[in-house]
RNA sequence: GACCCCAUCGUCUAGAGGCCUAGGACACCGGCCUUUCACGCCGGCAACACGGGUUCGACUCCCGUUGGGGUCGCCA
C-alpha cells in the first residue's frame, strides 16, 4: 500500500529567499500537488541567530505570494508539530541519549581551533580533511575529568569503517557510498543545539516526509543520514536530488551573476506566474510552452523529466515568462500591479482600455507608469530623436495635424488619413512625427487606442506646439 | 587532495541503439500584419566537448581525457 506522498520544504531563516532555494520549494510543491498529497513547511533555526523571526515571515510571506501554500506547518498547524526546530529541543535530546547510551555516538573535545589545524593540514598532505576519531578512543575517566573540567564538548556520531550505505535516488538513480569516506559526524554541538545533519533528517522522520527533494548539494551528505537513522530505527524518506542552478557564467548563483531574492523579484514587480513558469523550466522540461498556473505546472511535472546538470540562470528567460504573464492577467490583476502613481493617473472609466492597450508593452510596473504619464499626463517628455521627428517634419506638418483632430477627434485612422491626403505624407514620415508629437517617443502602443483614451484637448494641445501656433 | 554528480544550438531543453537530414522554447535575424515603431503571427540561423572502443548501426552503451558542479564544517 503507497503512502501517502509528503513533501517537504526546510528553509533555515538566515536570509531571503533567493531563487534557488524558492525552486527547492516549488518542486516540492509540485510534486505533492500532483499526487494530491502533502507539502509540509518547517522552518531550521536551531542556531537561533539574531534576526531570524523576521526572515521567518519573510520566507512565508514569499511562499504565499507564489501560492506555495503549505498543508502543514508554521501558522496551519498539524499533528507532527511543532514545526520550527527552535521548540523541538526536548525531541532531540530523547535522540542524543539513546545514541549515547547505545555507544553510538560520543562526547568530542577537540577545539574548533585544533580540528581547523588538522583540517589543513590533512588538505595540505593530500589526505581526505576527516575527522580523526580521537576523541572516541577517550578513556571513560578520561571523558569525566575533561567534563569536571568544564571542557566543551560536541556529540559526535560514530561511523563504522567498512560497511556501505546504499539508496535509490529519485532523480540519479542508485547511490553507493563507503562509510569509510564518511567519518565521525558533530550532531550536537558545544552549546547543546543540534547539528542540521541529525535535526534535519530526524524530524524528516518523525514528521513522515516519505520524499525528499533538495538540492545536490545534499547528495553525498545523504548517507550520513541514512545511517543516523537507521541507528534511531526510524523511516527512511525517499530522496531525490536536483541539481543547482548556476549563474550565467556557470559559476554558483551570486548577486554578481544577477541571483536575486524572491522579494526582490517581487518589488520589481515580477509576477508570481512569471516566476513560478521560469522555475519549473528551469532543468525541467515541459511539452506545454504556454503559460501555466500551478495546478497545470504540477500535472505535468515529473522528477523523471528533471535535468541532471546544473543550469543556468538566464534572465531573458525570465523576461520571457514575465510578458507572458503580463500579457495574459486580468485587468484586475494588472491594476495592482501596476505604481501607485500611474494607478493614480487612470481614470476609472479608461482604466481597463488603457491597460489592454498598453499591456503587450510594459513588462513592468514603472513601464505602465510611462505610458500613463503620456496618455494621461498634463506634461511629455520628448525623446531626442522623437524630437527630430517632429522637426523634420515641420510646422505645416503640424498645422495640418492640428486641423485634423479638430475634425476628427480621438478618431486616429481618420485623423492621419486626413494629414496623409493634405501633406502628401504616407508611412513612416506620416506616423512618425505624429506619434513623436502625441506620445514623446518614436515606439509604442498601437495610435489608435492610445489617442481615444489621451482625449482631444491633450493631443491637440501637443499637436499645436509644433504648429506654427495659429488658432493656439 | 579524495569521493560523488554532470556534459545536445549562445541559453533552457527533447532525445532512453536505427523514428535524427538531431525536435521545441528564449534570444537573434528575416517576412507578414499595421499606410510608422512596438505588440502579434509566420519563417530562418544555430548544437550532440574530445579521443578510443562495443555494435551491421551510436547523441544514445563502455573506457579515458577535458571541462563544469558538489561534498568532505561546532553552515544549513
Amino acid at each position: 500500500m503507497p503512502r501517502l506522498l509528503k513533501t517537504r520544504f526546510a528553509p533555515s531563516p538566515t536570509g531571503l529567499l533567493h531563487l534557488g532555494n524558492v525552486r527547492t520549494a516549488l518542486f516540492n510543491y509540485l510534486l505533492a500537488r500532483r499526487e494530491n498529497g502533502v507539502f509540509l513547511l518547517r522552518i531550521e533555526d536551531t542556531d537561533a541567530m539574531r534576526g531570524h523571526e523576521k526572515y521567518t515571515e519573510a520566507l512565508q510571506a514569499d511562499l504565499r505570494w507564489l501560492g506555495l501554500v503549505w498543508s502543514e506547518g508554521p501558522a496551519v498547524g498539524g499533528a507532527l508539530g511543532p514545526y520550527l526546530q527552535s521548540e523541538r529541543s526536548a525531541i532531540y535530546q530523547r535522540y542524543f541519549a539513546e545514541l549515547e547510551a547505545n555507544g553510538l555516538a560520543y562526547p568530542c573535545f577537540c577545539s574548533e581551533h585544533e580540528l581547523n589545524i588538522a583540517r589543513k593540514t590533512a588538505l595540505a598532505a593530500g589526505r581526505p580533511p576527516r575527522y580523526s576519531g580521537k576523541c572516541r578512543q577517550l578513556a571513560p575517566e578520561e571523558r569525566l575529568a575533561r567534563f569536571a573540567a568544564g571542557t566543551p564538548a560536541t556529540l559526535r556520531f560514530h561511523v563504522e569503517d567498512g560497511g556501505r550505505v546504499e539508496f535509490e535516488d529519485g532523480v540519479r538513480g542508485s547511490q553507493v557510498f563507503e562509510t569509510s569516506e564518511i567519518g565521525d559526524f558533530i550532531i550536537r554541538r558545544s552549546d547543546g543545539t543540534p547539528a542540521f545533519f541529525f535535526c534535519n533528517a530526524i524530524d524528516d522522520a518523525l514528521m513522515e516526509v516519505t520524499l525528499v527533494v533538495r538540492g545536490e548539494d545534499h547528495l553525498t551528505n545523504t548517507p550520513r543520514q541514512i545511517l543516523l537513522l537507521q541507528a534511531l530505527g526510524l523511516p527512511l524518506p525517499a530522496y531525490a536530488h536536483i541539481a543547482l542552478v548556476v549563474g550565467a557564467d556557470g559559476a554558483p548563483l551570486s548577486k554578481r551573476t544577477g541571483s536575486r531574492s524572491v522579494q526582490e523579484l517581487r518589488e520589481a514587480g515580477f509576477l508570481a506566474r512569471a516566476v513560478n513558469n521560469y522555475l519549473a523550466r528551469l532543468g525541467h522540461t515541459y511539452e506545454n510552452n504556454q503559460l501555466l498556473g500551478l495546478d497545470a505546472l504540477a500535472a505535468e511535472f515529473s522528477a523523471r523529466r528533471l535535468h541532471r546538470a546544473p543550469a543556468r540562470f538566464d534572465e531573458q528567460h525570465l523576461h520571457h515568462w514575465q510578458h507572458e504573464a503580463v500579457r495574459h492577467a486580468s485587468t484586475d490583476e494588472l491594476c495592482d500591479w501596476v505604481t501607485p502613481a500611474a494607478r493614480a493617473l487612470m481614470p476609472e472609466r479608461s482604466r481597463d482600455a488603457f491597460l489592454e492597450a498598453v499591456r503587450g508593452n510594459v513588462l513592468f510596473p514603472p513601464d505602465t507608469e510611462r505610458w500613463a504619464k503620456v496618455v494621461f499626463g498634463d506634461t511629455l517628455e520628448i525623446a531626442h530623436d522623437a524630437h527630430q521627428a517632429i522637426e523634420d517634419a515641420g510646422k505645416e506638418f503640424f498645422d495640418i495635424a492640428r486641423r485634423a483632430i479638430e475634425k476628427h477627434g480621438g478618431d486616429f485612422k481618420a485623423l492621419s488619413g486626413m494629414v496623409q491626403h493634405l501633406t502628401g505624407r504616407s508611412g513612416k514620415a506620416l506616423f512618425q512625427p505624429l506619434r513623436a508629437a502625441l506620445t514623446g517617443a518614436l515606439d509604442g502602443p498601437e495610435m489608435a487606442r492610445l489617442l481615444p483614451l489621451m482625449g482631444e484637448e491633450r493631443a491637440r494641445a501637443r499637436l499645436i506646439r509644433w504648429s506654427n501656433g495659429a488658432g493656439g
